[in-house]
DNA sequence: CCCGGAACCTGAAGGC
DNA sequence: TGCCTTCAGGTTCCGG
C-alpha cells in the first residue's frame, strides 16, 4: 500500500505528465471520494487550473494550482494514480489535461481521498518529521521514543510523530533494527534507537530505489510494479522463515495491526 | 491525555 | 466447485 517510498515514486513518475499543464475537466465516478467542498464546488474550483508543481508530504500528494490552493491526494490502502489508463474498472476519478492526457486515480476499496485546501499547513502541520530530511537525526528520534510508553512499532505508524512509515516499512524497519515490535518506546536502547534509524533510513532509501512495493494494487503511473517487496524480509510473512537465522516468522496483532517478526532476531529483552 | 474499537470498503483467501 | 466468513489496513471519529 502506498507509503513514503510509494507516494514519492508517484510524484516523481507523474510530476512530467502534469507540470505546467492546465486541467480541463474531471470525471469524479465515486462521489465520496472528494472529502471537499460539495464535489459540484470541487469540480468548479479545480477545472481551468494549471498544476505548477507537484510535492509530497507523508503520504500526501499536493498538486500547486495556479490560483494558489492545493489539490490533496491521500491513496489510503489502494489507490494509484496511472496516466492514460486503459483498465478502467476501478477508476474513481480521471483528470483531464490539457494535453490530451489524463490520470487515472484507481483505487479498488474506495478509501481513497482527495480533496482541495487553501493552505497545504491544514495538513502538514500535523504531521511529523519527514525521516529522510537532514534534521531527522538518532537524536531526534531518541527524543521522540522517550516520550512514549506505547510499544515502538505503533510509534512508528503515527503519522503525527513521524511521516510516512506504514505496516510494511514499519515491520521491515524493526527487523533489520532487530527490535521486538512491542517494546515499550522509551526502553529501546541508546544502541536499539541508532539501529532503528539507521534502519529506517536503509529501509526507505532501498524501497525508493525499487520504485516502491507491488504489493495490494499498487502500481506506478506508467502501469508498471515496483520492486521493493521482492527485498522484504518479513513484511506479510514473506518466505515464512527468518532469512538470517531460519526460525519461522511470527505474526502477532499489535495495536489491531498485523505485525510479522523473527522471535529471535527481535527478542523480548526487557523487563 | 491515552487507548481501544468501529467505520469506511471490497477483493482475496480460507473454511467447510 | 461454491457459498460463506474473515481478513487486510490508513485515517478519522467516538466512547471510556
Amino acid at each position: 500500500m502506498p507509503e513514503l517510498p510509494e507516494v514519492e515514486t508517484i510524484k516523481n513518475e507523474l510530476l512530467p505528465h502534469v507540470l505546467n499543464r492546465t486541467i480541463k475537466s474531471i470525471d469524479v465516478l465515486w462521489d465520496r471520494m472528494v472529502k471537499k467542498p460539495a464535489v459540484k464546488d470541487f469540480k468548479k474550483q479545480v477545472v481551468g487550473q494549471k498544476i505548477t508543481s507537484l510535492t509530497r508530504r507523508g503520504k500526501y500528494l499536493f498538486f500547486h494550482l495556479s490560483g494558489g490552493s492545493y489539490l490533496v491526494m491521500h491513496m489510503k490502502m489502494t489507490g494509484s494514480l496511472v496516466m492514460n489508463s486503459k483498465d478502467t474498472k476501478f477508476a474513481r476519478a480521471i483528470l483531464h489535461l490539457d494535453n490530451g492526457k489524463a490520470v487515472y486515480f484507481h483505487d479498488p476499496r474506495k478509501f481513497g481521498k482527495m480533496w482541495l485546501e487553501k493552505d497545504a499547513a491544514a495538513v502538514t502541520s500535523r504531521l511529523g518529521p519527514e525521516p529522510l530530511d537532514n534534521d531527522f537525526t538518532p537524536a531526534a528520534l531518541g527524543n521522540i521514543l522517550s516520550k512514549r510508553t506505547a510499544p515502538v512499532k505503533p510509534v512508528l505508524l503515527d503519522q503525527s510523530i513521524i511521516a510516512g512509515i506504514g505496516n510494511m516499512y514499519a515491520d521491515e524497519s524493526l527487523f533489520e533494527a532487530k527490535i521486538h515490535p512491542e517494546k515499550p518506546a522509551n526502553k529501546l536502547s541508546r544502541a536499539e534507537i541508532v539501529r532503528l534509524y539507521k534502519a529506517i533510513q536503509s529501509v526507505l532509501q532501498k524501497a525508493l530505489k525499487n520504485k516502491g512495493a507491488s504489493v495490494r494494487n499498487y502500481i506506478r503511473p506508467d502501469g508498471a510494479p515496483g520492486s521493493a517487496h521482492d527485498e522484504f524480509n518479513v513484511a506479510h510473512g514473506v518466505g515464512k522463515d527468518c532469512p538470517r537465522c531460519g526460525t519461522p516468522i511470527r505474526r502477532i496483532v499489535v495495536r489491531g495491526r498485523g505485525t510479522y517478526f523473527c522471535p529471535r532476531c527481535q527478542p523480548h529483552n526487557w523487563r
